[in-house]
DNA sequence: GTTGGTGATGATAACGCTAACATAGTCCCT
DNA sequence: AGGGACTATGTTAGCGTTATCATCACCAAC
């Protein structure tokens, strides 16, 4: 047996094998995968059969190489202890799956340099979009991005002037907006509970800026880590009463942070929220469970996912989405801690 | 400008345009990026400067069609609302990240006919390993994994058969030393609230057999639901209450379950361990931070995630790991709930 | 001064697929 | 009966990379 007359080196099965199965030429396997209308239906039933016979799976990746569409969307995350984007990539990839897609994966650990270069490894596989979280990237990110020429979703901030397009919420008027429920309540002695990301300092200067002149200055606490989120708001919690003794409402900017902060509070004996009221970001399950429950702003993770697929599948139909940049809003949802 | 003279039609930069901005072969464009020690210094200066210039990426798709190594791996989870997988993700990317491969997810919404899909598309991509949740698969999705010769490890269960190499743990022993431990402090009426899926089949098994015959058969109330695990614990926690109203103990075979049961007995003014007694399965974050805190079967995910990463590695360098089969263990850690 | 080894680089042929064009057959209209 | 339109299928030529082998310059050893 010499070359490539049956089973290639590599003694997989290719396109080339079916087809000679099914006695056909490869072309017309390709249609049956790609166009199957075209092809007559005796003709496509006896590919089918080589196709199953043999166990033959599409290389995508000389179709990609062929049609120039790769049918991959990539999706760069701060983290994988992704109980926060958890939604969004729940949203994104029902959307994406439907059209066909699949989605390569990769985390930043919160670091610009870490995502360029993982944004740099992922256009190494021509995706056909790209979705990012957050708005904040290293200019050469956004350069190489810009000259990918393929469709960028930014999701979760807002911005006037995204890579392409963005889908987020606008978290300074978040921050606002739960100061002024703190305001409203009789709170007069607030802190602030953060990391140092673009969104968490964009909720603190949102909830600054509502406070300014009218209360004390808030105490501000930044913390760094990223994965033990609870850990963290147990830890910040202690931090927040030994700075500012006298604070009376804290807003966390994680929900998940802040339900570590009122499992603090359980053991050290402070009742929440008549000892210190607490106010939480994002409307995770854990909101609504907690005892007390956790008043928050919630914003649909989910419909972040989803909205960022379809404008992607509007694009890669060739056609312009009608907004590139999509407020999907917050609801200040009261409960029990604030 | 006729044809592919400079950049071709696709209007991207491929290697021979880097090749002739710096005056080689394109061959020697690909042994700096791949083999740089292989190149003159001053050479592989010029092309490094020619890449920048450019902005060039090279194109890994038709890098693993030339070279039949794609630096992919496919993981397919359950669920990617995957609070329950984070850390096995996590454990998987460190360690894949630095030996540069990347990351290809699906998920199957815990259907095995959604998973066969889901490998059948990944086998397109043509990644260089796989690893799969639980050790349950159709047999079609085991056939065209064997066929497709490359590593599989199967995680969180375990199986003295697997389809190549499985990293996970026992749980039916996990299941028969929780029953034990319960049975220890006095419980007696009994119940287990799990899923469908055979790792929460598994532990309810360990826990029957372990308590069969001593104390009265415990009540079994199996649910499909998936995503909203906290609501989940909650209602089931009612549905317990409601078929066996003496129970004074439950195995919950989720932490996150066990943590929406905790908080439903919250609102219902039941105490736990008082009234009734709740142990999970995981060692999740909220199992240590909730009032009372949770007793439960520690596993640690991460290191699952770490070991299936390295067999992979020591899998594709050539070398045959030492097991094939490892049990990560797991650890019962009493605390507050029972 | 020939031989042979070594190190750096280049030329060529795949890898498995699809786009684009080519071909042959069929049907219908006038 | 001839022409045009359409349908079903085949042929050819890449897509951007790397494996393999070839080439060439240089130097050491005899």
């Amino acid at each position: 047996m010499t070359g490539r007359s049956s089973r290639a080196a590599s003694g997989r099965v290719r396109m080339l094998d079916v087809a000679r199965e099914a006695g056909v030429s490869a072309q017309t396997v390709s249609r049956v995968l790609r166009l199957p209308e075209k092809v007559a239906e005796a003709t496509r039933q006896r590919v089918l059969e080589a196709i199953d016979k043999l166990n033959y799976v599409p290389d995508l990746t000389a179709s990609y190489l062929a049609s120039n569409r790769s049918r991959v969307v990539a999706l760069v995350l701060p983290s994988v202890s992704m109980s926060i984007f958890a939604d969004t990539v729940a949203g994104l990839t029902s959307s994406l799956d439907s059209a066909g897609y699949q989605l390569l994966l990769a985390h930043t650990d919160y670091s610009l340099d870490d995502e360029e270069a993982a944004i740099r490894a992922f256009l190494g596989r021509r995706p056909d979009a790209m979705v990012l979280t957050g708005v904040e990237h290293s200019a050469r990110a956004e350069e190489l991005l810009r000259l990918s020429g393929i469709p960028v979703v930014q999701t979760w901030a807002l911005t006037s002037r995204p890579i392409d397009m963005v889908v987020g919420t606008d978290n300074v008027g978040a921050g606002s907006a739960l100061a002024e429920h703190l305001f409203a309540r009789g709170y007069r002695r607030l802190a602030f509970v953060g990391n140092t990301e673009l969104r968490s300092r964009e909720r603190r200067d949102g909830f600054l800026a509502a406070l300014r002149g009218r209360v004390p200055e808030p105490a501000v606490i930044s913390h760094k880590g990223v994965t033990q989120l609870m850990d963290e708001g147990a830890a910040t919690l202690a931090e927040v009463l030994e700075r500012q003794p006298d604070t009376d409402a804290i807003f966390v900017a994680s929900d998940i942070m802040a339900a570590g902060a009122i499992f603090e509070c359980h053991r050290r004996g402070i009742r929440v929220p008549e000892d210190v009221a607490i106010v939480g970001f994002g409307g995770y399950d854990i909101a609504r469970h907690i005892t007390p429950s956790l008043t928050t702003a919630e914003v649909s993770g989910r419909r972040i996912g989803e909205l960022a697929a379809q404008l992607i599948i509007t694009r890669l139909a060739g056609e312009q989405p009608e907004q590139s940049v999509i407020d999907v809003g917050f609801e200040i949802v009261q409960r029990q801690s604030a």
